[in-house]
DNA sequence: CTATCTGTTCTGAC
DNA sequence: TGTCAGAACAGATA
């Protein structure tokens, strides 16, 4: 599920790769895919990359952008060559198995393969989303800028401080840390992954309600988030099923994971003790019962 | 085979 | 206004 440091590591992949190439075509395979007209992006020029939130937004050179979100299973993969001899080989490995080889998502063009752009050069990017619920919009600046109040604090921002996301909590005591990390109208770009993690290596429990957590605990939440997210940028984000970088590669956080998605095993902190899973707001939420108050 | 689970965000009901 | 279930969708797992 791209994240915030999903979202980053494919930015930072594509920004090397396309800007200053200008879109050829775009072929759209599944029509929900992509809104609004791809008449007013091809033949302009890709002039740069951005993230907001768990967002990417292509910048052309007519001012409109494409505006991307990955939801849970999208991916942006880039290909230099589109003889794509990857693919005759993955064909071959998953009729020989008979079950879709382990680099299946290598295959490009694949049956999940919903947008494919292509630019001067030949080269192509491939929006693929095994469940169709992200999305590629054409939008004006007015619509970003509108768009951009619509998300809270980038955690890699100044205005990321104790201060500012303590007077955020004003009227949602009631709510619990777990579910105000991951609103997007507050914080912009923690999901399920990175508030576990965070949550672990600040030692709050997901459960607490806001308006019981002290000046000191938002002081360790705040520094516990920018850790686990700059370490998983450097890390290149967490592959749990689908995402994979602008190269088609998977990331490598998920072996440094704590507790997401360690059910039953022994908590990292050496405390005995075995993490725990429970649902919060219907999402599966794990943290140490020993570690985590 | 069916039922359940997954996890981001929007929508509509209360 | 806040909260919450359900939907969007496809596939892995029980």
């Amino acid at each position: 599920m791209p994240e915030l440091p999903e979202v980053e590591t494919i930015k930072r992949g594509l920004s090397d790769k396309i800007v200053g190439k200008k879109i050829a075509d775009i072929e759209i395979r599944n029509a929900k895919s992509f809104q609004g007209d791809k008449l007013l992006v091809i033949g302009y020029k890709v002039i740069g990359i951005e993230r907001r939130a768990k967002l990417i937004r292509i910048e052309l050179s007519n001012n409109l952008s494409l505006l991307f979100h990955l939801k849970m299973t999208g991916q942006l993969v880039y290909r230099q060559d589109t003889r794509n001899k990857i693919q005759e080989t993955n064909k071959k490995i998953e009729f020989a198995g008979g079950h879709p080889s382990h680099d299946w998502h290598a295959v490009l063009p694949n049956t999940h393969t919903r947008i494919i752009f292509t630019f001067d050069d030949k080269s192509k990017l491939f929006f693929n989303d095994l469940r169709k619920f992200g999305w590629c919009k054409v939008l004006t600046p007015q619509a970003i800028e509108a768009l951009d109040k619509e998300y809270g604090i980038e955690p890699f921002s100044s205005d990321f401080t104790v201060s500012n996301i303590v007077v955020r909590t004003n009227k949602l005591g009631n709510r619990n840390i777990k579910q105000f990390l991951t609103d997007q109208k507050i914080i912009a770009g923690i999901g399920n992954i990175y508030a576990d993690e965070s949550l672990f290596d600040a030692g709050i429990m997901p459960t607490r309600k806001i308006k019981d957590i002290k000046l000191s605990e938002w002081t360790k939440i705040r520094a516990s988030i920018l850790k686990i997210l700059k370490l998983a940028i450097k890390y290149g984000g967490t592959t749990d099923s689908d995402y994979v970088n602008a190269e088609g590669k998977k990331g490598g956080m998920q072996d440094h994971l704590k507790v997401y998605h360690r059910t039953g095993k022994p908590c990292a902190g050496n405390c005995g003790s075995k993490i725990k899973r429970i649902t919060i707001g219907g999402r599966g939420t794990h943290y140490c019962p020993k570690c985590q108050k």
